[in-house]
Formats: structure tokens, sequence, C-alpha cells
DNA sequence: GTTCTTGCAAAACCTTTGCATTTGA
DNA sequence: TCAAATGCAAAGGTTTTGCAAGAAC
């Protein structure tokens, strides 16, 4: 399986950081080697990790965080809406940061190597968001995922 | 977890289911008692049905059908195209018929009961069809879930 | 000192696989 | 008779939980 584990973080880093450290310390929690850890490696990726992919990436570089610790940390972060679920069909679940003035994006996923990338369009999101007025469902998520075969394996 | 289990086939009932034997027979396959009535009860629901859903199903009514079956029995109907695989972000998959001349359809989740409906939405899958020509991927399939609360859940 | 955090191990859960038996052609 | 279909039990993989030790405040 194919992913992109970026290493270093981006220009834009520190500020999700910033908002998360904020928010747990808001909701009550102290800070933590491991969280701390986690925080960081997702705010350096420009697409969505694996549990898995996670643990594998902090390993590598940052600090050893045990399975169960990186579950428990996403599931927080999740309850904050600092990060999302990513489901992209590949048995594991996905997860991400969540950046409030960030452009929303979705995803394609290649069935052959596993390669997940982003993508952005803004006549989909207008679709969306004209469709989810109309619908028996008070929206207030969504998710898109396109399937298929990437450069590499379409060739 | 609320689910819509159609326990009376739809009047459109039967064509899939024919078309569903026709092709397995085409490939080589022969008929079983299991693998029939898990077709069956496929063809009578209006939205995606999990395993487990399926197993509990077919119990209650037309015979007892091992979960491992139902298992190996969907994967050889998607990979014949007559079912395919749902993701609703509720740590089970669902699978549903695939019918050639219907009107394709995506899913609104409740993330409070579960409940699963199915919508459509021309606009949504224009925006689809033209973005699918820009993105680095040759698209084969999407899948778009809304999340949300039902009107249920809302009140 | 109290509460949150973390790791380890075990458990829970969905899904797949191996093997023996039954069934269909 | 031969190949496919099925059930059962066991295995595989991901995610969750219990519990005790460690760290933050």
């Amino acid at each position: 399986m194919r992913t992109h584990v970026a290493h270093t973080a981006d220009a834009a880093a520190g500020k999700w950081t910033d908002r998360a450290e904020a928010a747990l310390t808001a909701a009550g929690h102290k800070r933590g080697g491991a969280r701390r850890a986690v925080i960081e490696l997702l705010d350096g990726q420009t697409c969505a990790l694996t549990a898995v992919e996670i643990e594998d990436a902090l390993r590598g570089e940052r600090r050893r965080v045990s399975r169960a610790s990186i579950y428990r940390i996403l599931d927080e972060l999740e309850r904050l809406s600092l990060v999302q679920r990513v489901e992209t069909g590949q048995a594991m679940v996905r997860y991400e940061r969540v950046c409030e003035h960030e452009e929303h994006h979705h995803h394609l996923v290649c069935d052959s190597c596993g390669l997940v990338m982003p993508f952005s369009d803004k006549a989909l999101e207008s679709a969306i968001e004209t469709l989810s007025e109309r619908v028996p469902l008070k929206v207030s998520e969504h998710e898109i995922v396109l399937h298929g075969s990437c450069q590499d394996c379409a060739a």
C-alpha cells in the first residue's frame, strides 16, 4: 500500500497544532508527549493516514507511541472536530486534520496500489450544498471518494 | 442501529434476480439454496445491508445461511458487479444490488441512530462526471455519503 | 494528591480461510 | 463422478477496553 507520509511539516504548520492544543486544554486535558507527537505528525500531512501508518511514522522519527494510545488520541481529536475520519474502503479507517479556513477536500483512491490523494472541486461542493437542503437529514458532513486507477497503475 | 430490512420484494423484483442468476451460470457457478436466498433478499431491499443484517434477516424468514457463506456470496456477486459495497463509516461494510437501468444513488447516514437512506441528485452526478475528467485518476466509481441527523433524531 | 495519559495485554469485532461434507450438473 | 456450494471452526486484522504505572497540574 503506497502512501504519502510527509516527514517534514508544511510551511503552514503550527496553526492547526496550536488550535488543537488550545481545544484540548479547554476540554480539560493535560499535555502528553504521545499526543503531541501524533498532533505534530498529522499537522505535517497532506492527506489522511491510518492508525498503523501513524504508528510506523512515529516509531521512525519522533517517538514510539502505542497503538492503543493512537486510537484513543484520534478518538479524542475527532470528538473535538480536530480530525476527521475518512473511509476509503481499504479495511482501515484513515484520519486527517480538519482546518477551518482551509479548502475542503475529498479523496481519490487507487484500487490497485492503495494510493490515496486529495482533490477539491467547487462545483461539487455547490451541488452538495444545494442538495443538502432538500434531503430528509440535517446534514453536518459529507464524504466523497472516487475510486479508480492512478496514473502509474493505469499505464 | 435502525435499518430498513424489507421483507417483501418490490414490484420491480425479479429482474435483477434473473440477471444475477444468469451471470452466475455464465461464470460457471452451480445453483445453491444459500446463494439464492441471499440474492432474493437483496433484491427486495431499498438500501444497503451489512452481512450481519443479511444473516439475521435470512434466519428469520427464508433459511439459515452461515456468515462465511454470506461473505463468500457477496464477494462473488461483487466481482460480477451485481452488488456494490457501500462504506457508511459504521464499522461494517454494506452491500446492495447494482441495477444497470436504475438511477444511480448515494447514501444519507444518521450518525445518531444509524439509519441509512438512499438519495440521488442529477447536479451532483454531473459535477462528479465533469471533475472525473481532470483528476489524476482513471475514475471507475464514486461513493458519496452525507452524515447528519435524521428527522426523528433531530427533533 | 488528584486527574489525565500512556503502554501492555487481553478482549471484542468484523471478515477471511481451511477443511470436511453436501449438493448440483 | 467432478466441481461447486456450504457450514463450522479457526485464524487474521483492526479497533477497543481493563488495568497498572507514569506524568501533568
